[in-house]
This record gives C-alpha cells, sequence and structure tokens, in this order.
DNA sequence: TTTGTTATGGGGAACGTTCCCATTTTTGAA
DNA sequence: TTCAAAAATGGGAACGTTCCCCATAACAAA
C-alpha cells in the first residue's frame, strides 16, 4: 500500500559510497568522514526524501527514544498540566511520549506495563494503582513514580507535598480568625493513608483549637461527594465558618452546594481547596486553594526518569515532594 | 545496563523445537503446530519470561501499532476528552497512541510529521495547523484530520457541526425572548473563516431581528478576551440583554466580568457558550451551553483512522461533523 | 510396495540499521 | 622517494522477528 520509502542503501548507491558511510553521516558522526562526502552524501538525502528508519536503528541499539506515561484520567483536570509537563521535557531530548490511562484499574495497569516492556520502551512514568515496588523491579525498565512513592522505596518519585498543602490550607483559615473548620476528606479507590485528617488534628493541637470530630466528612473524590458532605456539614448544629477540602474537585462541590443552601462565599462560608485546576480559576467566586506544581511534577519527573535512562545514578532513590502555595482568590474571609 | 531479554531462540531452546515453531505459537497460528509442542513452547515461554520483541516485528512486517495524536495543546480544557476518546478506541484494537503538542506552531506540528515518519507510526490523528493537503499527502502515512477538514479535500475528517452549534444557541436566545443579542466572537492565529458571525447575521435575518454591528466583538480565545469583550458590550450606549460567546472560555472571562460589572446572571444579563468544558458546570451559576461531543469526535475520528489503516477504503473522504446538543444551565433566562 | 496426501517441523533470507574490523588513500616527515 | 601514521572508507555480521519454501513422518489408498 504504503510505498517504500528509500533506505541508507538507496542514499549509499546515488551517492556512490558505501552504507556505512551513511550510516555515519546520518548519526552525525563528525570525525570519520570528509566534508566532500559528507556533502555529496546529504545532496542524495534531500533528492530522495530519505528519512532515517528508527525501527532498524531501535532494534540495533535496543533504545526506541519512546517513554510511557501512566496515569489515570487525561479527562481529570488534574492531569494535562502534569502530562504537559512530562511531554515538553522528553521533547526537548528528542523523546516521544505515549499516553496512558489506567482509570485506577490494576488490569489495566498491568496491560500497559506489558506494553512497555513489548514495544521496548526507554521508560515510563507512572501514577501506580495496584503494581507492588518488586513487581516494577523485575520490569526492568527504567521508572519514576507520580506521587508520595512511599511504597516504591527503589524508585524515584515526584509528588507533591500533601501534609505542607494541609497546613498552608489551614493556616491561611486561622490566621483569617476562624476557629470551626470543617474538613471534606476524599476518600480514593486505593486505600492510602489518610494524611489530610492527619494533618488536620495535628494543626489544631498546635493551634490549640478544639477538634470536633463532627466537622470531618469524608466523601468520594467528585463534585457530588463535595456537595454532599457540604450539606451534612450545613446540618449540623454549629455547622463551620470555613471548610478545606481535600482537592478542588470536592471544593467546588461544597461552593455549589453552599451557595444552593442561600449562603453567601466568603461571607457566610469560607472555602478554601487544593490544587488548583483549571477551573477553580472560574468559579463565582474564584476559588481559593493552594496551587500544586502540577507542571514542574511533570517536568522534574521526566528529568528524573532521563538521567535514570542515561545511567545515571544516585546512591539513593530520590523522593521529591515538591511544595504548593497558597493561591488566595475570593472564597476565604474572615469570619462574619 | 538493562538485563537482555530472552529471545525466541531461548525459548526454542529450551522447548527443543526450532525458532520457527515458535513463532507460530507466539503469532497465534493455529494449523502449523501440533498441540502437544505448543503447550511445550507456552512452558518455555512462561519459564523464561518472555515478551515478544515488537520493535523486531515491525521492522519484519512494516507495522508499529502505534499511532501518533497531534493537538494544539492538551491543557486546554477541550482536548483532554477529544484525546481520550481517540486512546480508548484504539487501545482497543491493540494500539498505543503518542499524543503530540503542537501548541498552534508550524514548526512543532512539521517535527512532529516526521516523528511519525521516522518511527514508522501506522497513522496520525491531527488537528492541522499549517500544513497543507499536498504536503500531507506527501506523507504517505494514513491521517484523519480532527477538523472541519475544508481545506483538506484528499483526507477524511471529523469536527462538530460549528454552524449548527451557532444556530442552536442562538435559537435558544431568541426563543427566550431576546432581541439584543451579543456576539463574542474568537478569532486565532490560523485565519478561518469567520463561521460564527455569518451564521449570526443569517439567523438575524431569519428571525427579522435587526442586525447591529456594534453588538459584535472579536477577542482572542481566552479568559480575559471574553472578559475584554464584555466590557466592551456593557460600555455600549444599548447594551445587549443576551450574549454568545465563541466558546466557552470566552463565555466564563464574559460572565466574570459581567458580574464584576455588578449584573445578576441571567437576571440582567444571560450568557451562552459553545463546547461544554469541564469548567462550564462549574461556575456560578453554572453556564448554558452547547455541548460539543468531544469525546465522541475523537472516537470517530480514531475508527476512519484504523480503517484507513486497515486498508478500506471509501470512494470519496468522509467528512463527518458532529451535532452539539443544548446544554440549558442556568446563565440563560428571558430578558428582564 | 508404491504413491499421494496431510500434518508437522525446520532452514535461512530478509527487514534497515549499527558497529567492529579491515582496507585503501592521504599526509607529512625523514 | 620512502614509509609510518593518520584519515577515510568499506564489508559483513548482528539485532529478533516473519515467512517462504523445503523436509520428514505418518498414514491411507492403490
Amino acid at each position: 500500500m504504503r510505498s517504500k520509502q528509500p533506505t541508507i542503501k538507496d542514499v549509499a548507491r546515488l551517492a556512490g559510497v558505501s552504507k556505512t558511510t551513511v550510516g555515519r553521516v546520518i548519526s552525525g558522526e563528525q570525525d570519520r568522514v570528509s566534508e566532500d562526502t559528507r556533502e555529496r552524501v546529504n545532496a542524495a538525502i534531500r533528492m530522495l526524501g530519505y528519512e532515517r528508519n528508527v525501527i532498524a536503528t531501535s532494534l540495533r541499539t535496543d533504545q526506541t527514544f519512546i517513554v510511557a506515561l501512566s496515569i489515570p484520567d487525561i479527562m481529570n483536570p488534574f492531569w494535562p498540566e502534569v502530562a504537559r509537563g512530562v511531554q515538553d521535557t522528553f521533547e526537548a531530548q528528542g523523546y516521544t511520549v505515549a499516553l496512558l490511562n489506567s482509570d485506577w484499574d490494576a488490569t489495566r495497569e498491568a496491560n500497559h506495563l506489558q506494553t512497555v516492556r513489548r514495544n521496548r520502551f526507554d521508560g515510563i512514568v507512572l501514577n501506580p494503582i495496584k503494581i507492588t515496588n518488586n513487581e516494577l523491579k523485575s520490569l526492568s525498565t527504567p521508572a519514576v513514580l507520580l506521587g508520595s512513592g512511599d511504597d516504591y522505596p527503589d524508585f524515584d518519585s515526584v509528588g507533591s507535598n500533601s501534609t505542607g498543602a494541609v497546613y498552608t490550607a489551614l493556616r491561611h483559615l486561622i490566621e483569617l480568625g476562624h476557629t470551626r473548620i470543617g474538613l471534606i476528606a476524599g476518600v480514593s479507590q486505593r486505600s492510602r493513608r489518610d494524611t489530610r485528617y492527619h494533618c488536620y488534628a495535628d494543626m489544631h493541637y498546635q493551634s490549640g483549637l478544639s477538634l470536633d470530630e463532627s466537622l470531618v466528612v469524608r466523601a468520594p473524590y467528585s463534585r457530588t461527594g463535595g456537595a454532599d458532605a457540604m450539606r451534612q456539614l450545613l446540618s449540623l448544629p454549629h455547622p463551620p465558618t470555613a471548610v478545606l477540602a481535600g482537592n478542588d474537585i470536592l471544593a467546588i462541590g461544597a461552593l455549589l452546594a453552599g451557595q444552593g443552601a442561600g449562603l453567601t462565599v466568603p461571607d457566610d462560608l469560607s472555602i478554601i481547596g487544593i490544587d488548583d485546576i483549571y477551573a477553580a480559576a472560574t468559579t463565582s467566586p474564584p476559588l481559593t486553594t493552594v496551587a500544586k506544581p502540577k507542571y514542574e511534577i511533570g517536568v522534574q519527573a521526566a528529568a528524573l526518569l532521563l538521567e535514570k535512562i542515561r545511567g545515571v545514578t544516585h546512591d539513593v532513590p530520590q523522593k521529591l515532594l515538591l511544595d504548593g502555595h497558597l493561591q488566595v482568590r475570593q472564597t476565604t474571609s474572615p469570619p462574619a
């Protein structure tokens, strides 16, 4: 079907040299070929419209210059920026990235790992679902994790400082004068440690605030989850004056539910989220949140993987936790 | 560095057969190998942890089972859903998709096309920037376009019915009783036909509404663009009672600017967007918009490319224009 | 026994590079 | 002019598959 593309042999014939010489020219070797023949070869390349066949190169060199990026779902507003950070970094180094959506599904994750092995991709950046440290090791493909990387002692990882984010958010609320602060903690499939709650409790202790367990409600990471949680909080005999949500999606749900209940935000109720997704800036009023360095997370993960691919070894796996920063918009103010 | 993986030769040796036989087993040939040896081979495969080397397969068969997806920017909220539609469709058929961000940049686009050629990807789905119909033809790689595909007579394309979307939006506004309707038309780098305005004018004619050119303002596709345009509209001696924005991003900017000017939406001002991006549902009040079938666009584009890769030929290129549907939320109501 | 047929298996070239190891040509000093 | 060293070039194997074609075995029919 597809018209056959010329090979180095064709180029060699046209230029009147050996295929070895052509190979030297296209792989940019400096010393081994005279200026004169180099030009003849380049002319032949242009004439034929030759494009190097990377497949053949890969077979010979065992490098594909393709890496995989496995994330839960590119439609989840947290991920596009991370993905872009990863891609920009790799593209600048001549790599192509294959995007894989795991949907938090162990089977899909396993398939993706198989794809990586079969295709001899040079590495993978992944937000792990079910795979264990040892399974990942036995993959024997360079890998860098997105997330805390807690359960993966042998791998580099890049995540955000969740603890720090919670402290930052709560400090902001407390500094504004709030004393009854609700927490909408997200619960996800993979039962991970409840850092959000832990920090919340700790912060109360540090600030001498009394801790009211009824102000803590758990909800699935969705807008309706956030909305339901907010309504539950509002139905309390003594509702909170401010609410911290585990992420922006929950916060937006909470915001909408709060407004739906007739409250004015931030006058009657302050709300703060975590992440700073695109939609956080477009609510009315725009959402105050702790912005996570999503793009930068991608960049760092890619940089680490690149090092690993190139054989740079650190004596101990790198565990990067990037700090977020408070993005004050208009959903927080002192309590009425 | 990376421990060498076993090959069919290793499997053959262990199973006591020839590499040809192993090849038959792994490519799932039915007839040519007895049940007995098939099992011996499979046992050897499991024992060695053998994974077929797709690179070698690709070199031999000239198929990579990788396709490229070139879009402007995955961080632009319109694209993640399209990308997901493309990916899900390809993944179900055993293909991997490489994501490429063109940033509306002709140079980047050219590089991406080169990547596709060099890596012998099986095809590409792309939202074209500067490339012409003929250049794309000379690529001689199966390609399907995202968008109207107007300037690409030789290629299949999948887009959304923009004209229809504008009519739908305006009809909604007119049915609500609006007679002074503003239009915020986006302008993009690539100077394409101004469909939005054309439909707008036509709709006015059809409905017997008078056309006031001062109600049409052009703005770059960004929130600030939408906000600036809104302010301009509001400063008119006789401002509109409703505004149609070229997409949701503009609409959100307009909404925020309108509220910033002290107007209540939708009581004082109705606003409608086009696209139905994630953030459209999270504004306050949530944005009424004409939802484009983003995921479906991706699915159809992928399906078309798959056909092309498999050699299914239509006598004439397919030009799909999928209809959007009105998503009524809370930014539109009858004029005061 | 011979011949034909079917089932099963193997040998080896080919895909388009890279790279090791010659071989040839050029250069420059003696 | 000669010769060694350096520079330029080429031959051919190897990477791990696929696939064409041939070999062998088993068995039935004549």
